[in-house]
DNA sequence: TTTATTAACGAAAACGTTTTCGATTTGAGC
DNA sequence: GCTCAAATCGAAAACGTTTTCGTTAATAAA
C-alpha cells in the first residue's frame, strides 16, 4: 500500500511526470483537458505530494521552531497557542522545544532546530542566557529569527515585547495613587531584560513621586514560584513593619504572597496593597482578587509569528527586511488587592 | 554561503561520495585512514547532513505529531512537557497542534500531520469526537498512533490512561469515610470516556455504601471552567440544602466551587466537603486546600511517547506490535477540604 | 506554400543523501 | 607464480519532486 506518486499518475495517463506536476499546480502551459484529467485521477487515487521530496526540492519545510523557557506556565502556553493558531493559518507547523531556563539547553535546542532545517525560529530566552553566539548563528544562516517577551536587546533581529518599564511604572504609580507611601518590590532574576525593566519602572515611579528608593525593600525571586511569594511575604513582614504596598513581578508569586499575608492576618489592601503582573486567570479568582498588569500572551504569540512570516516571505524573494520592534499595550486591571483612589 | 555537502567533501578529498557517506557512518568497509580524513574535514567544514535529503531517502523525519484539545491547561501542558522531554532523548522532535475540543479541527489536524509525513502521532481526543475514521486512517497508513487521557476504547491502538473509574471511586469513598451522606457530583461533558468513567466510579461508590444514587445531584460541566464551578455551586445550594459533600470532575471547577461556597458562608469541610480531580498545583494554595486525586500528567506524557517509540522501532523492523493499554496509578491527596476520618 | 507564433508537452537535471552491488587491490597460503 | 579471500573503494540507482529549456504540433499571417 505505497502512497501514490506523480510517476504513477503519469503512467496510467500516458503522459509525462512533468505535465502531471504542472497540471496539479495550474501551470499555464497545460491544456484544460489534461488538467482536468490529472486532477480527477489525483483526486480518486488520493494523491498527496511527498513532503520530503518537496522539502528537498524547494529547500523549505514550512515548519518553524519555537523555544521557550517553560511550557507549564500560563503565560507561555498562551503565547504558544497564539503562535500555533497563527502559523496554522499560513500553513506552517510548529516544533516546540523548551530550554528549562538553561543556557546550555537553549544552545542545544537551537542546534537541533538548525540541523532539522526549520524555516525560521521563535524564541523567548532562558533566564541564564547572557551570551548570544547561538542566536547570531541563526542569523548567520540567513534564517529569520524573532524574539519575544524575554529578549536580548543586543541581538539584531525582530522582537515582540511589552514596555515592561512603563507597565511597572503604572503599577507602582497606582500604589502611590491609592495612598501607599512605603512600597516594596518582589523582582525577578537579575539577568532577564523584563525583570530588569520592571524593576527600573518601579524605581522610577518612586523617585518621580519623591519617595526614597530603598534597596532593602527589593527582594529577588529566582524561581518565580508560589512558594517564593509566601517566603518573601513572610520575610517582608519581619524586615519592615511599615510597608504598605508591594509590586510583585508576576501574579503567581503575588498570589503566594497574598496567601501568606492572609494567613498572617494582614488586611489587604487596607494594611498592605498588592499589585501583580501578567493577569493570570486565577488572579480574579482569589480573595482578595489581585490588581495586576494585563500582559497579552496570546496576542504576543500571534504578532511574533506574523513578524516571522513577513521575514520568511521576504527571504524567499531574497529581500532583506530590517528588524522591527513590536511593542504591545498593557493595561492596569484594578481589583480588590489595592485601595480605590481617594 | 551554501551549506557543505557530501559532494564537496568527496571532491576536496579526491574520493567518492559513497565513501564519504560511509566513513561518516562508520561503515566497516572504509579504512581507518580515510575515515579519519573524512571526519576531520567534515568537522572543520562544519558539515551537517541535509535533513530533507535524509528524510527523503530514509522515508522518515524523526518527527512526531501531537494533537491535544487545549494547550492552555495545566494538565495538558504537563503532558506536553513529558512528551517533549522524552522525545528529545530519543532524537525526535514534536509538532504540536490543538483541536480546540472540535472534532472537525481534530480531523483537519490529522490530515495536516499525515501530509507532513510525521513518523507517528500522539493524541488526546476532543470532547466532541464520536466518530473515529480519521484515527483509523492513521493506522491504515501503518503509522504508529498512541492515545492518552481522552481515548476511544474502540480504536485499535495503544493507550495511556489512568483508571478514572477507580480513582473516582476512591475519591467518593473518601467523602463517605469522612462522614458525608449526601454527595453531589459535578461531572464533565457527556462524551469523553474519562468523564463517563469518573461519573461511574462516583455512582458505584455510592451504591456500594448503600447510598441511593440521585440523578438530581449530578451537574454537567460542559466547559470545565472556574466559572462553571461557581455557577453550579450556587445552583447546588439552591437545589439541595442537605448536601454535605461534592466530588468534582476537575480541580479548576472545584476551586471555583470552593470560592462560591466560601462566599456563601458555607464552612468547608464541616458543612460541605469537596474533592477535586487532577491535583493542580493551585489546589494546595487555596483556602481551604483541596483534597484531590493526583493525576500524573508529566508521567503520562513520558509513557505515551515511550510506547510510541517502541512502535516506531518495531515498524522499522517491519514487525507488528500489538496495542498495549498502559494504566498509570493515581493517588488520593488528602487536604483540608475534607474532614479527617473519625 | 512558407514563415512566424502560439499552445502543449516532455527530457533531463537538480535537490543531497543512502545503499546495493560490483570492481579493484592487497596479502596470505600453497 | 597462482588462487582465494579479505579489504577497500566507487558507480549508479533510488527517494519524488520542481523547473528549465527544448521540441513538436497546430494555427495564423504572409
Amino acid at each position: 500500500m505505497k502512497p501514490v506518486t506523480l510517476k504513477q499518475i503519469a503512467e496510467t495517463l500516458g503522459i509525462s511526470i512533468t505535465t502531471v506536476s504542472k497540471a496539479l499546480k495550474d501551470y499555464p502551459d497545460v491544456s484544460k483537458k489534461t488538467k482536468a484529467l490529472v486532477k480527477d485521477l489525483a483526486q480518486t487515487l488520493n494523491y498527496k505530494p511527498n513532503a520530503f521530496a518537496v522539502n528537498l526540492r524547494t529547500r523549505e519545510s514550512k515548519t518553524i521552531g519555537l523555544i521557550i523557557p517553560e511550557i507549564v506556565h500560563h503565560f507561555f502556553s498562551s503565547v504558544i497557542k497564539g503562535i500555533i493558531s497563527q502559523a496554522e493559518k499560513k500553513g506552517y507547523l510548529v516544533i516546540i522545544l523548551q530550554s528549562n531556563e538553561s543556557y546550555e539547553l537553549e544552545k542545544k535546542q537551537i542546534d537541533l532546530l538548525l540541523s532539522k532545517q526549520v524555516d525560521g525560529i521563535l524564541i523567548s530566552l532562558a533566564n541564564g542566557t547572557a551570551d548570544f553566539k547561538h542566536l547570531n548563528a541563526i542569523i548567520a544562516q540567513n534564517k529569520p529569527l524573532v524574539m519575544f517577551d524575554k529578549i536580548a536587546k543586543i541581538v539584531n533581529c525582530s522582537k515582540v515585547i511589552i514596555d515592561d518599564r512603563k507597565a511597572a511604572y503604572v503599577a507602582t504609580q497606582h500604589l502611590v495613587d491609592t495612598g501607599c507611601k512605603r512600597i516594596a518590590h518582589f523582582r525577578g532574576p537579575l539577568l532577564p531584560q523584563n525583570s530588569i525593566d520592571r524593576f527600573l519602572g518601579y524605581k522610577k515611579a518612586l523617585i518621580d513621586n519623591n519617595i526614597a528608593y530603598d534597596p532593602s525593600l527589593v527582594y529577588i525571586c529566582n524561581d518565580m514560584t508560589f512558594n517564593e511569594g509566601e517566603k518573601f511575604a513572610k520575610q517582608l513582614l519581619l524586615d519592615h513593619k511599615d510597608v504598605d504596598g508591594v509590586f510583585i513581578n508576576t501574579d503567581l508569586v503575588a498570589i503566594g504572597a497574598i496567601k501568606e499575608l492572609n494567613k498572617s492576618g494582614i488586611k489587604i489592601p487596607e494594611e498592605i496593597s498588592v499589585v501583580g503582573f501578567s493577569n493570570w486567570f486565577m488572579s480574579s479568582a482569589i480573595t482578595p482578587s489581585l490588581t495586576t498588569i494585563d500582559q497579552p500572551g496570546f496576542e504576543m504569540g500571534k504578532m511574533a509569528f506574523k513578524q516571522l512570516y513577513k521575514e520568511l516571505k521576504a527571504n524567499k524573494k531574497r529581500k532583506k527586511i530590517k528588524p522591527k520592534i513590536i511593542e504591545l499595550d498593557t493595561t492596569l486591571v484594578k481589583r480588590n488587592s489595592t485601595k480605590t483612589i481617594i
